[in-house]
DNA sequence: CATGAATGAGTCTTCATTCAT
DNA sequence: TATGAATGAAGACTCATTCAT
């Protein structure tokens, strides 16, 4: 098996291959602009002129690492929920499957973010649709959720998608920036379900309403200061 | 006072100042590598060699103008809880600030992101301490709400800080890559108290019709959703 | 005759004109900067490396297409002449001859010329034998009308020849420079032999009427420049 | 005088006069493709980034030196011709002068000419209104001829410029490419003048026209090659 | 202190040519 | 013979930084 001769269709999507996974490694460490096309094509054993028969450009090679990067994240994260029946559970391999991904690439992720920075002129419609591969995994579990009634459907899953991954990676980024913590990644996926389910308040707590008048009080702070931000713009604009 | 003639110094400092607010700008709109110094000395109308006499080079530029916009982000966010007594409502300030200041300067944020980009040699360093000084106030908030027997003391208050502040940047930057969909940051800091509050979860018995208190409530969103609306009919105007 | 399977040289051969053939029209129109040998061998239907096997390189390949691109001038100019009489009537048809090659193949022309820019070594040698072949016909013409005593003998040969070729080729060269003005190629022939037979200087007695031949003469030009017009649409509906 | 320090505007004109010498010199040696970047930069002692300081890119650098090349040539030609009176002696004067500068900068010229060859994208325009600053010269010599009754007017000025121009470069380049034979530009000018006084036909035999019959003869056979023209031509388009 | 002209190292990209299959 | 993937030298251009004025 490992015997037979590649054939010429096989050498070359090889050689994709390890052009793709150079310039991840490359694009990973360096950034895009840290990242130079003659690094990646020492890295991936090419000579330089040749990235240029694979990629249009230095562009081109980074969508197409991303592009890679999400398929796999996404293919993994289908196969992973797939035979899991909780909700919860669901969740829970979720996050410590997102968690992993990212703690691992997490420079590439920050990649992708950084496309978007003006200028550049990255066209967001691949990404986007990557983008929405992945995250319709999430969307599937929840709305399940909420159909079995287990979770509340008076909350947008939009919302609940950017509670769960927002917290997720800004809790990687966060151990990142304090290389001093050790990171407990199980405690965050934890607290983030513990959150999920309970909310962040002493259940005797929330029992327990403000007076009638208090609240009312609080209106009237809110409007207040909602009349001075339009006050401020007005001023702005003169 | 405003009659006599500015010291040395101060001269000096005006001219930082210019120089900041020009390569904020710059920054802003085309990420660090897409800033170019001459841009920004157009912008500061100063001369490209005057640049490097207040910053040493492009990096300890940008260094400064991260700096500076923590200290503004920072010092708003202290004097607006400064007044507020209720926990949720100090929760609330701060996100509408965050989710304000963000969007705004969303680039600004992306760039520091960007800076920890391998390769660069950027000192975390300062930019942690700006950033801790940052997050205390949430802290605080929480330790407070803590304290008073509002919140639940078994969740680690670093989990509250990144599902309230990674919730928000993450549903900003959805925002950002769905330009078509209107952008609805009300919503978002409503339902991340929600979450809050009461979790994701059904409870049992939600049936229970609402207070007049919370239909006032409602009342005040909807009007705070109206004000933001001005807001950015106002910028567009602009 | 065309059932004859071809043999190995005659394959060989009708390769060679296809490639030729596709080098000519990629010259034509890209110039010798502007031609990619990847365009030419699309072109002729024919891997990049099979050119090195007919051509040693680029310059060779652009020397083989000019040299053909004179034979085929001088052959048609020779068979075209061989069966006029009268010198003028010869002359006319080398000018038309002439003008409708260089008007269709200009760039190529161009090209030739260019060949010359000093530093790309080319060797004129082969070059400078064929046009000596071509303008020989011309020559040929001049000689036989001076000896017949049509011609004016003390003007040398080689004047002759650099006033018709040089006038007609400026004449091109201009009217490519203002497309907007419709060419008139018949005015330009029949002018170059109007001051061949007349010279620029007014005679003394041109008042007097034109005989009958002359004016049938003109219909004639105008007939010719109605069916240069015509050719011109058949030309533009292809 | 010369002992004044120049101006900083002074200096930088001085450096702009250094650069574009040596790129007139590098691009009339090695051609577009030819000249380097590098080179010119060597050749203005300065460095390459400094030339893109005083020029866009490499073809606004040509660009220029055209321009300039133009400039000197039209100048020169307009001061020449001033004092003259004579029509005669006004041609012999440019005719000399532009064989004079043409064959010391010939390779300019080329570069001109090339520039239009396909795909470069250069704008013509104004090319091509420093060319009929450069022509209008010779065009006004010519109408003053004509309103002085020396020249026949029955001839199209511009017909006259293209024999005028045309011939004396076509005269050049046949020079340039034989270089084994002495060049004899008094000689070329000469012939020139003299044909424009003369035409090519010896006098005695253009007075006795061809009989009546034998013009006849002559339109048929233009004809009939018209037909067989056109005839080609639908083959062609079938 | 301020200027801005000059620098030149650093990068992406192209394309003629080669050579293993 | 024919192929076309691989090569890598070469060149245009950018821009942070310096320094003479």
């Amino acid at each position: 098996m490992s015997g037979t001769k590649p054939t010429r269709r096989e050498r070359l999507e090889a050689r994709e291959e390890v052009i793709l996974d150079a310039a991840r490694k490359v694009f990973r460490d360096g950034g895009y602009a840290g990242a130079k096309m003659s690094d990646i094509a020492r890295a991936a054993a090419v000579a330089e002129g040749t990235l240029y028969l694979y990629f249009k450009n230095k562009d081109a090679l980074l969508e197409a690492v991303i592009e890679r990067f999400y398929d796999d994240l996404t293919d993994d994260a289908e196969r992973g929920v797939a035979p899991i029946e909780d909700t919860f559970e669901r969740l829970a391999f979720l996050a410590r499957h997102h968690v992993d991904r990212c703690l691992a690439e997490w420079q590439l992720l920050e990649l992708m973010i950084g496309l978007y920075r003006g200028g550049m002129g990255y066209d967001y419609g691949s990404h986007r649709s990557l983008n929405r591969r992945y995250v319709a995994i999430f969307d599937r579990v929840i709305r399940e959720g909420m159909h079995r009634g287990e979770l509340r459907d008076d909350l947008p899953p939009r919302l609940l998608r950017d509670l769960f991954y927002g917290t997720l990676e800004y809790a990687i980024r966060t151990l990142r920036m304090h290389p001093e913590e050790t990171p407990d990644n199980d405690g965050t996926v934890a607290g983030v379900l513990s959150i999920l389910r309970q909310g962040a308040v002493v259940p005797g707590a929330s029992a327990q309403p403000p007076s009638e008048a208090v609240r009312l009080e609080r209106v009237a702070d809110r409007l207040t200061r909602v009349a001075t931000r339009l006050e401020t713009r007005l001023d702005d604009v003169r």
